[in-house]
RNA sequence: CGGGGCGUAGCGCAGUCCGGUAGCGCACCUGGUUUGGGACCAGGUGGUCGUGAGUUCGAAUCCCACCGCCCCGACCA
C-alpha cells in the first residue's frame, strides 16, 4: 500500500476523554473514533489490525475443526425465554421491539440461536460432535463502558459453540479448544495466561478464561510462581488455616468505639491491627432473611462464594440499613455473631481465630476477647474470602502471588444448562431421546487489538507484533519527491517485497521526513527500512525494527533479502 | 444508580469569578522558502460558546432545567 493511495489520520494530541494508553494511543494513531458512548468506528487502519486477528482467529478455529456460520444480530425475544435468560439477563441485554411490537433483543451471546439451530438440525447421534463458531458483532449495554474498545458496549467477537452426546467427547472438544485459543494469543505476540474461572451468568460447570497480563488489567489472577496453578480471584480457594485456633485467653469485654464504622476506624481507636478483628457483611437468604458472613477484618469477602452458598440468595444481595438494624439492634459498623440468632457464616479463617475483636451489635460499641464455643456458638465454616499475595497455593505447591489481567478468551463446558431447557436432543444408538451436551468459547477480538496495545507501547507510539500490525513493513523515503535516486530504491524495494507477499507501506506522503518517522513509529510498524541520499551514496539503506534502539546500515542490493530474513518470509 | 469533573473551531486549551459582541497552539487552504526527527514566513477558511428557557440595554460569562461525555464508586458495615 501507498501512504498517498491511503488514509492516514494522525493526532499529535489525544482527545481528553481517554485515559488508558492503549486508548489514547488508539485514538492519536487514528485506528478508532468514538461515535457515542461504547460505540467506535474502526478507521482502515484499525480495521487492518482487527482482520488480522480475525484471519489468526479464523485460521486455528478451522484447524481445531470448528465450522463458520453466522447468525443474527437481532435475537426474538422467545428464544430467550425458552432460555429463562429473557427475565435473568437483565438490563445489559438491549431489548427492542419491531413495527409489529413483537421483542427482540441486540444479541450479547448466541447459545438461544445456536441451541435452536442444533434442534432444528440434529436429530442422530451420528451428527455429533459438532462444533460451529462465528465472528461478529456483539451488544451489551454495559453500565459503564470504558478503555475505549476495551469495554465496549459494541464489539466483535468470535464465538464457538460445540455439540456431544456425552460428556467425555465434550472434554475432547473444550481441550481442542482450550489448545487452539492457546495457539491463538501465542500467534499474535501476546503474553497471557489461562486461568481457571468461573462461570458466570453464562452457566455451567468447567471453565478458563485467557488473560493477557496487564497492570491495567480488571481482572485479578492468583497464580502460583512455582506450579502451573492459576486461577481468577473469583475462583481462587482460600485453604484453611494448617494451625490450629488458639486457645481462648482474653475476657469478652464491651469496648465503646463512638463514630467507628470502618475496620480502619476500628483499627485506629482501639490500636489494633486489623487481622485481630472480624469484619461482619450482612446479606440476603433465599427467603429474604439476614445472613451474616463473617470476613478477617484485613480481608474481602467474595461476592462469587459468598452466593454460591446453599441458601443465600444468587445474585448476591446485600441486606439494607433498615433490615439490619431490625436484626441486630445495631446500625451497620457495630455488628457482629454475639447475641445474633440468626444463621452466622465464617470464613475459614475467621474460624481459627481467637481473641477476636468484633461489632457488639450495639450501635458505637465492639466486643474484645471474643471466642468462638465460649461467647457465642460454633459458627457455620466456608471459603468466603479473596486470596491474598502469599496464601498457600491450592494446589499444595509453594504460595500464591497476585497480578491483573485482561480477559481475551473464555471457555465453558455448559453441559446441558441450554440444551435443557430448549430440548436440544438426539436419538442415541439405541433409538433413545437423548439431551445434548454443550461447550462454547469466545474471544474478543476488538478487544484483543486494545489489550495488546496496552502491553506493548513506548512514548513513541505503539509495539505491534508483525501478526497483527496493520503493516508489517513500512519504506520510509527521506524525499521521495525530490530525489530520483531515493525513488528508484523505495519503488524496487516496495514492489520486491510486495511480490513476496510482504504487508508493506511505502510511505511516499508528501511530508517531512519527521513526519513520516514519527507516525510510522505512533502506528506501530515493526519493521523500518529508510532510504535517504545519503546512504545510498555508498550503496545502503537502514533497517531498524520498532523495537530497536538504533538503526543498521544494509547494503542496497540485500535490503529485500535482508527485510525477507527478518520476517522468516522464505 | 451515588459522588466528582468537564462541555468554547477537527484536536488540545484560554476567556466564565468581575456581563460589553470570541481568542491561542496544532490541524486545514493559498503562495513562497525549506527537506534525515512532528519546518519557517505571509495571507486565509472554519465557532447558533452542549440544548432550552430566563435575568439584562447587552450573556460563553449570572439563574433554572435538560442533554452529552469522562473519572471514581456501587462488598469491606
Amino acid at each position: 500500500m501507498r501512504a498517498s493511495q491511503f488514509f492516514i489520520s494522525t493526532l499529535k494530541e489525544a482527545p481528553a476523554e481517554a485515559e488508558l494508553p492503549s486508548h489514547r494511543l488508539m485514538l492519536r494513531a487514528g485506528l478508532i473514533r468514538r461515535v457515542a458512548s461504547g460505540l467506535y468506528s474502526w478507521m482502515p487502519l484499525g480495521l487492518r489490525i482487527l482482520k488480522k486477528v480475525e484471519a489468526i482467529v479464523r485460521d486455528e478455529m478451522d484447524r481445531a475443526g470448528a465450522l463458520e456460520l453466522l447468525m443474527p444480530a437481532v435475537q426474538p425475544a422467545e428464544l430467550w425465554e425458552e432460555s429463562g435468560r429473557w427475565a435473568f439477563y437483565g438490563k445489559e441485554l438491549l431489548r427492542v421491539k419491531d413495527r409489529h411490537d413483537r421483542e427482540f433483543c441486540i444479541g450479547p451471546t448466541h447459545e438461544e440461536v445456536i441451541t435452536d439451530i442444533a434442534r432444528k438440525e440434529v436429530r442422530s447421534y451420528k451428527q455429533l460432535p459438532l462444533n460451529f463458531y462465528q465472528v461478529q458483532t456483539k451488544f451489551r449495554d454495559e453500565v459503564r463502558p470504558r478503555f475505549g474498545v476495551m469495554r465496549a458496549r459494541e464489539f466483535i467477537m468470535k464465538d464457538a459453540y460445540s455439540f456431544h452426546t456425552d460428556f467425555d467427547s465434550l472434554k475432547v472438544t473444550y481441550q481442542t479448544m482450550f489448545d487452539a485459543y492457546c495457539r491463538i494469543f501465542t500467534r499474535l505476540g501476546l503474553t497471557f495466561r489461562p486461568v481457571a474461572a468461573d462461570t458466570g451468568s453464562i452457566g455451567g460447570t468447567g471453565s478458563h478464561e485467557f488473560q493477557v497480563l496487564a497492570e491495567s488489567g480488571e481482572d485479578v489472577i492468583a497464580y502460583c510462581p512455582t506450579s502451573d496453578y492459576a486461577a481468577n480471584v473469583e475462583l481462587a480457594e482460600a485453604l484453611a488455616p494448617t494451625t490450629p485456633r488458639p486457645a481462648a485467653q482474653a475476657p469478652l469485654t464491651t469496648v465503646a468505639t463512638p463514630r467507628v464504622k470502618t475496620i480502619d476506624e476500628l483499627c485506629q481507636c482501639l490500636s489494633v491491627a486489623a487481622a485481630h478483628t472480624i469484619k461482619a457483611v450482612v446479606v440476603e437468604g433465599s427467603e429474604g432473611q439476614p445472613v451474616l458472613l463473617l470476613v478477617r477484618g484485613d480481608h474481602e469477602l467474595n461476592e462469587v462464594k459468598a452466593e454460591k452458598l446453599d441458601g443465600i440468595a444468587s445474585p448476591l444481595v446485600f441486606a439494607s440499613p433498615a433490615a439490619i438494624e431490625a436484626a441486630f439492634g445495631a446500625k451497620p459498623g457495630s455488628l457482629g455473631p454475639v447475641g445474633f440468632a440468626g444463621r452466622i457464616v465464617a470464613d475459614r479463617t475467621v474460624a481459627a481465630m481467637a481473641d477476636m475483636i468484633c461489632g457488639a451489635n450495639q450501635t458505637d460499641a465492639h466486643l474484645t476477647g471474643m471466642n468462638w464455643g465460649r461467647d457465642c456458638p460454633e459458627p457455620e465454616v466456608a471459603d468466603l474470602r479473596n486470596v491474598v499475595e502469599g496464601d498457600p497455593s491450592p494446589d499444595g505447591q509453594g504460595v500464591l502471588a497476585l497480578c491483573r489481567g485482561i480477559e481475551v478468551g473464555h471457555v465453558f463446558q455448559l453441559r446441558t444448562k441450554y440444551a435443557e431447557a430448549m430440548r436440544a436432543q438426539y436419538l442415541d444408538r439405541e433409538g433413545k431421546l437423548q439431551t445434548m451436551e454443550m461447550g462454547c468459547y469466545g474471544i474478543g477480538v476488538s478487544r484483543i487489538v486494545g489489550a495488546a496495545i496496552e502491553q506493548g507501547f513506548d512514548d513513541r507510539g505503539i509495539l505491534f507484533s508483525d501478526a497483527m500490525a496493520p503493516f508489517t513493513v513500512s519504506i520510509v523515503p527521506m524525499g521521495y519527491g525530490r530525489s530520483e535516486a531515493v525513488k528508484a530504491a523505495a519503488d524496487t524495494l516496495y514492489a520486491t517485497l510486495k511480490a513476496a507477499g510482504v504487508d508493506v507501506l511505502l510511505d511516499d506522503r508528501d511530508e517531512r521526513p519527521g513526519v513520516l518517522l514519527a507516525d510510522g513509529e505512533l502506528l506501530g510498524i515493526p519493521h523500518r527500512v529508510v532510504i535517504g541520499d545519503r546512504g545510498l551514496k555508498n550503496e545502503q539503506v537502514e533497517y531498524q525494527a520498532r523495537r530497536d534502539t538504533e538503526a543498521t546500515a544494509v547494503p542496497v542490493a540485500e535490503i529485500a533479502d535482508f527485510v525477507r530474513a527478518k520476517l522468516g518470509v522464505a
